[in-house]
DNA sequence: GTATAAAGTAAACGACCGTTTACTTACATT
DNA sequence: AATGTAAGTAAACGGTCGTTTACTTTATAC
């Protein structure tokens, strides 16, 4: 059954994203299922396999979800004019919806902390969580600045961004998820109003 | 020797740092040593032991670093005279100071990526991870805002500290941490103005 | 110089790891 | 109804895990 393959990608997934992958092993994550770990085998060649479908499968998520925003997907340079047509409100609608997927897709969500939970072990886990995280998405948004005319693009970006990537770890925390989601709402506002006024001042 | 003691301690929390603690083993951290496993238990109880004491030493070094900058060490209900007094330039000193020790400094960079990694395994470890890198230091600037009587003092604290915090992640995954240190030195000169600017509404 | 204790080695322990094997069950196709 | 294939079980494999044991080296104190 495709139905079996796709429990144990998202059971190992979620145990992935609490412990580490070296911490589960294929037996817990069999357990969890209610299966032997020899069936597991049937559905994947081995544990790292598993680690690896786990990557394809948020790849292809990610660029379904690209995709149907509409957003372009290359860099500033490749494609200069697609930036400065996005609008502040699009962006910041566009950031909210980014942090209640991270936050409460739950694929996402467990994708995002095992990202942080092997983000230090190779090079290519380091890269990854730089590009969906960390580097990528500052500076995508620097990128749109920039395009815009806006002044000091990167420290603009990581204004935005940064509250958005931190309240990621505060919401992990917390047990009161709805006052983090409202905090973020009063942050986007207030960034909402600078960005309108720092674009307006660059029009004139 | 406390001298093997200590290079144990350090030794783990190095490679607990990158792999996280289920992925070192004992022998790992002794072979790092040029020692074998057997002679690390003449110095700790067993794996478990050495992570509680990297645990027990942050504790130690923390509360050496406060009691060395001055700082109030309470919350600020109970000693609200001690806030207020705190100075713009004295908390952006502060938070550089900051960013400095939990990046270069080895210990503490090393434990934050620990408690990176942890954060996820038991509530524990989120407790710990929040106390020191997330709602523990925005909530202690927001206490300083709020006696200071700024308003909306928790989102100006997250406004002040969140770039600070993802400035961590892009620290760990960048290969020039000079231009890091540029960009929060920007960020910070920024913040500086900003923040001297609401005092002075605050005082009118 | 010898006793004493600390620090280190090498080997073994049972437990669990990821993986493979041999066998059984369930089910769809003729 | 017979057959072939996919999915599952139980047991075993060699290897590594954390930990303990018995023994040796090193250094210190009298």
């Amino acid at each position: 059954m495709k139905d079996t393959k796709d429990r144990i990608l998202l059971t190992a997934l979620r145990l992935f994203a609490r412990d580490g992958y070296e911490a589960v092993s294929v037996s817990d994550i069999a357990g969890e299922l209610g299966i032997t770990k020899g069936a597991l085998y049937r559905h994947y060649r081995n544990k790292r396999d598993v680690f690896d479908s786990i990557l394809a499968r948020m790849e292809e998520l990610d660029a379904v979800r690209a995709g149907e925003y509409g957003l372009p997907e290359g860099t500033a340079e490749e494609m200069p004019e697609a930036y400065s047509g996005a609008s502040v409100d699009r962006m910041v609608d566009y950031a909210k919806s980014q942090f209640r997927y991270w936050t409460e897709d739950d694929f996402a969500a467990s994708f995002r902390r095992l990202l942080t939970l092997e983000q230090y072990r190779n090079r290519e886990m380091g890269k990854l969580c730089q590009q969906y995280l960390i580097s990528g998405p500052v500076g995508y948004m620097a990128d749109l600045f920039a395009a815009a005319g806006l002044p000091r693009p990167m420290e603009e970006a990581v204004g935005f961004y940064a509250p958005m990537f931190f309240l990621y770890g505060v919401h992990d925390g917390a047990e009161d998820r709805a006052a983090v989601l409202s905090l973020l709402d009063c942050l986007m506002e207030n960034a909402r109003a600078r960005l309108k006024k720092l674009m307006n001042e660059v029009k004139s």
